[in-house]
DNA sequence: AAGCGGTCTGTTAACGTTAACTTACTTACG
DNA sequence: CGTAAGTAAGTTAACGTTAACAGACCGCTT
């Protein structure tokens, strides 16, 4: 009397056991209705010996939901992406709905099947985290026009009808600057954009803004890593990216005295190359992080970052997604933008400056 | 003539705008069948106008298949995991199909979850590469016997239809150490779990079974970390774990002489604990990770490490996975396992050593 | 001219579930 | 004792798609 596995069991198996109907046993299932004790029990039973599993196209055909969410990242191993999601993932489940993550390995076109991916399997909502790109953004608002919940954190894209929850990362980089800029420093390097891309990156924006405010002059030559391709590059990797451009920015003539790094990984790297150069962090060379990544307090010198409210973010994304799912999907934008800490370590302080306070600006030689 | 955003355009009403049937319009979408030329291009005009999804629930549920695969991780935000699911989402592209991601981060009751979330929504098939645990494998056994294809990364949990990649993680952790004991360490620290939680992780019994094949004993202060309370924890936080360990290691009247840290993050912590007391590496304290993430090569000293081919693992699984999935769901379980590699860097490297080769095993004063 | 294979489209009936409605029986109360 | 409210089921018809089958027409062979 074994069964064949291939053919999952259905409402109606359930039911013909139990001398039912499907509808009954989809009460029962449901806790919805009424069903009397003896029968709610033998249909609960016989659908615990069958192993019964409900089928959730089935039912989120009929019901029009999926009881899903949707969130695409542009890259796993991310610590930031991991907490955002995490932070995400705590708010659903508290309202039952279950989420699934695409990664688009940064790239548009990853991006755009990601989305497809979760809009043609009707996701309830989805939570965007990648980075912009042009057919990204076209696909999505086709998408928030069709009626799709999306809800974005940190992408540089407006909807009329999607939410956006983000971090000010234009401060952030600015304070960073700042921050060296108070230390001493005149000839501060920036690690992991391009000129040219760089525009788009908000903390670099900050940097430059921060220089420009101080009377400083950008250098192109302080500037480097970033590939103009795209940016097809997995965040994991991008210590590769600092090593790198510290490695070219130690080989200048004339080289700066404080290094602004697009993410801690890259720090890391630059952090790295300055060790191998047998330069002393900061006193010879001050770095600065940005994401404030847990190994950032672990490395050594430990590293001086900018921390974004992450968890925050992700919360705050994930709300602004379910009101939408629960209420009016065409209700008017929201955007919650939150402020940076400058998280100061030792990689910018001077061992002195640890123990005697005060006298803060202070003229640091260039090498 | 603006249309509700509400109701998402289905295939009856393009079929009603083109004035042909929805099986013809199915057709068209799904190239399938003879479709004259004029009506095709029809037909695909109103689909583009109106903005046509297709709905993956009504697809699925008539199909029997969401071309879909589930894969559930402990923890995003680990190097090793985003590799391995870089290399599943590889190559089930190739095969057209679309990989969610579920995070248990490390716990059962998560874990279960997952496996319902998948299986309930359908998914073709699913990847599990978390920790074994209890409840988890039992309700996967439950999803295996009811026909869901299943493939484990690294799980150590067998079953008649489920198939295998993992790596050789016992000989990494023998080989790590007995690397350690030709170096000449003789009292040599595990990092990272506890000697109860310890035996279900491979590469800790390779540390065993080393110390006792060359005659060393295990000392049970030696091995520090770990915490019995389940393993809650996500990897990313592991630094803190090789901080807190190493620092143990260390107030002891006769420290170690060498360490073998869990994982790359936590030899990592190990790595600035020893810094900030001020010891040498190797010199004082030699010490080796575990997985090469991609951080390890850019510590200063490198870090000595083991590097299990995460990639290759992947794509097993993934591969199997398929082969189940297209062919017979029933067909006999498939085992692999990859072997890992010894890389040797600097943390366990003297330096004379780096320059001149030769006499290998050499007395290494305790501190 | 009958018949055959290829092309094009339509019809029907599911896939598994559930919203909405209907039926029937019970109890409760003025 | 009639009727309203409450309880416990069953019936019907979708949700959007597609497999399977059935026509209808075409040109081509024999």
């Amino acid at each position: 009397m074994k069964k064949q596995p291939k053919k999952p069991v259905t409402l109606a198996d359930i039911a013909a056991k139990a001398a039912v109907t499907p509808m009954t046993v989809s009460r029962v299932i449901n806790s919805s209705g009424y069903v009397h004790t003896d029968t709610r029990e033998r249909v609960m039973r016989v659908a615990r010996e069958m192993n019964y599993r409900r089928n959730g196209l089935a039912r989120g055909l009929k019901r029009q939901c999926t009881e899903t969410v949707g969130m695409v990242i542009g890259d796993i191993a991310n610590p930031f992406a991991a907490e955002l999601s995490r932070a995400v993932r705590e708010v659903l489940e508290e309202h039952g709905y279950t989420l699934f993550i695409c990664i688009s390995e940064h790239t548009a076109k990853e991006d755009v099947q990601a989305f497809d991916s979760l809009a043609d399997h009707r996701a309830d909502g989805i939570i965007v985290a990648t980075r912009a790109s042009k057919s990204g953004n076209e696909r999505l608002a086709e998408l928030i026009d069709s009626g799709v919940p999306v809800s974005l954190i940190g992408r540089d894209f407006r909807h009329e009808h999607a939410d956006l929850a983000s971090a000010d990362n234009l401060k952030g980089g600015y304070e960073a600057t700042t921050h060296l800029i108070e230390k001493g420093h005149k000839r501060i390097g920036f690690i992991g954009v391009s000129l040219t891309q760089g525009l788009r990156l908000r903390r670099f924006q900050g940097y430059l803004e921060a220089l420009k405010d101080h009377g400083l002059a950008v250098e192109d030559q302080l500037i480097v890593g970033g590939r103009d391709i795209g940016e097809q590059m997995p965040g994991y990797s991008t210590e590769e990216m600092g090593y790198d451009g510290m490695t070219k920015l130690l080989e200048l003539p004339n080289r700066p005295t404080a290094v602004f790094a697009r993410n801690d990984f890259t720090a890391m790297g630059a952090l790295n190359a300055i060790k191998r150069a047998n330069l002393r962090i900061p006193d010879d060379l001050a770095i600065i992080g940005y994401d404030d990544i847990p190994l950032a307090s672990h490395t050594s010198p430990a590293l001086t970052t900018v921390r974004q409210p992450t968890r925050e973010q992700g919360r705050c994304a994930a709300e602004f997604l379910l009101r939408r799912i629960e209420g009016d999907r065409e209700q008017p934008r929201v955007e919650k933008t939150f402020p940076c800490d400058l998280i100061v370590r030792e990689s910018t302080t001077l061992l002195r400056e640890l123990t005697s306070s005060g006298n803060r600006k202070r003229e640091i030689k260039t090498a």
